[in-house]
RNA sequence: UCAGUCGGCCGGACGGCCGCUCCGGCAGGGACCGAAAGGUCGCCGGGGAGGAAAGUCCGGGCUCCACGGAUCAACGGUGCCGGAUAACGUCCGGCGGGGCCCAGCCCUUCGGGGCGACGCUUCAGGGAAAGUGCCACAGAGAACGAACCGCCGCGGCACGUAGCGUAUCGUCGCGGUAAGGGUGAAAAGGUGCGGUAAGAGCGCACCGCGCCGGCGGCAACGUCGGCGGCACGGCAAACCCCACCGGGAGCAAGACCGAAUAGGGACGGCACGGGAGCAAUCCCGGGAUCGGUCCGGAUCUCGCCGUCCGGGUAGGUUGCUUGAGGCGCCGGGCAACCGGCGUCCCAGAGGAAUGGCCGUCACGCGUGCGGUUCUCCGCGCGCUCUACAGAACCCGGCUUACAGGUCGGCUGAUACG
RNA sequence: GGCCACGUGGCGGAGUGGUUACGCAACGGUCUGCAAAACCGUGUACCCCGGUUCAAUUCCGGGCGUGGCCU
């Protein structure tokens, strides 16, 4: 997995198309290269208490780890914006809200043309 | 055995699947990203959050800046004494003060009051007879002490009671007085006896306070004796005085490598800021330097292209973990702690690893059913299945948060001997 | 990670060791046919816990919260 490390990375995901699921909001964009899909995430300090956003980002870390193969498309930055439900929702559960959030960015991204 | 309190220690265990990171070894050949610096991608073995990693409240190491060194001033901090320590506002031991309890002693109008060994507890605990300042309201008076009501004496008035020169009461004036009332957070040594017109350290006893001297102690201080009759209210977490300590910033410190773009310098070529004018020249701007500053002035300069150079931003590498280190034994010390010997290497990330999912067990909590007088026991279900909480250069402390377990001391209750 | 400020009614915002200004807002009244404006009046606060002091919002220590700077 290639994780997005530059701020300019996060704040150019943020203006892409976004997706919101119970546990985490899902920010794509298309990068316009050939390289591999990187991912970023970002938890605030909003979520809590600091044990509780590492819980937040390691869980999310694996639900893109187990679901990588399916629909990460090449030359893409996907961003995940983690929410305080990610400590609680059921594993399997999330990674089925993954695979729906990234179909519905390839439509969404598709859809206004860029 | 149970409960409370104080101190120390621990703060889930085992297993499966899939991952992350560092170190060592083996391969050392390529692939990918990037303009470069550099980074990423193998196999095997091993390591991988805390007692607070937290708050950032103190003290250091380390790094840079300033600096020849020292002293003083300013500012900030600390503040009984001795010790521990690299250092500290921390720790240990002692001293002193306050509070509680109380053996006992003293006084008593027999109601009570004062002192108080030992014990427990607590204290940011230098100096208020160097100076300045403050002490609201109330109260007569709040700090070179003060007469409101009182109390007492003397004198005048009035002669009402009594009575024939005095007593008492009333009133006015002068004086004495700190016993009593009242105010206040605080009223100028306390209690008792004597004394007195009434009172008063006026005298005496005990206690307190101050000064001097002896003795004990390294010291803080204690104790004994004498003297003073009391002169010295509180606040320094008010200014201040005294003693001691402190240069400033912080790993986003700092070091090295280093684009793109803009800007700087040197050299070369063309051109010589803008306007008017054929031109000399005049007018209007911008920048730099000079004189301490402003105004004013003097001098130099202003554009384009190319090559080279240095600083430096993004970014990258490093700093980065062996240290006032852990563990064990022996010795010294009341203790904090110190010394010696042996042994071990024990996280090093960087949009930030140390995990995710699942199973079993232990424990705890909640809940339901059954047994049981209760305590409790058995079974089932639930819990993010665990409290507080996540290293960010590293140590020593302090403070704050914390489910539960465990060990020891003390206090109390109960049962048995 | 480090450094630094600030917490005063519903909101903004002064101030001080001894009963906290002021403005806006709210409520009640006067005025009006009803309202607005104007005028009169009322209520509501010193972030929390300890300490110093006779007395703390103020001084001191600790905690909690908010905001800013260093990139």
């Amino acid at each position: 997995m290639v994780r997005l490390k530059q701020r300019a990375d996060f704040l150019a995901a943020a203006s892409g198309t976004k997706v919101a699921t119970a546990a985490f909001v899902l920010q794509g964009r298309w990068r316009g290269d050939a390289g591999p899909a990187r991912i970023g995430f970002t938890v605030s300090r909003k979520v809590g208490t600091a044990v509780e956003r590492n819980r937040v980002r390691r869980r999310l870390r694996d639900v893109v780890r187990r679901s990588a193969a399916d629909g990460l498309r090449a030359g893409c930055d996907y961003v995940l914006v983690g929410r305080r439900t990610a400590l609680s929702r059921q594993f399997d559960q999330m990674i089925e809200d993954f695979g729906n959030a990234l179909r519905r960015i390839e439509r969404g991204a598709r859809k206004p043309g860029r």
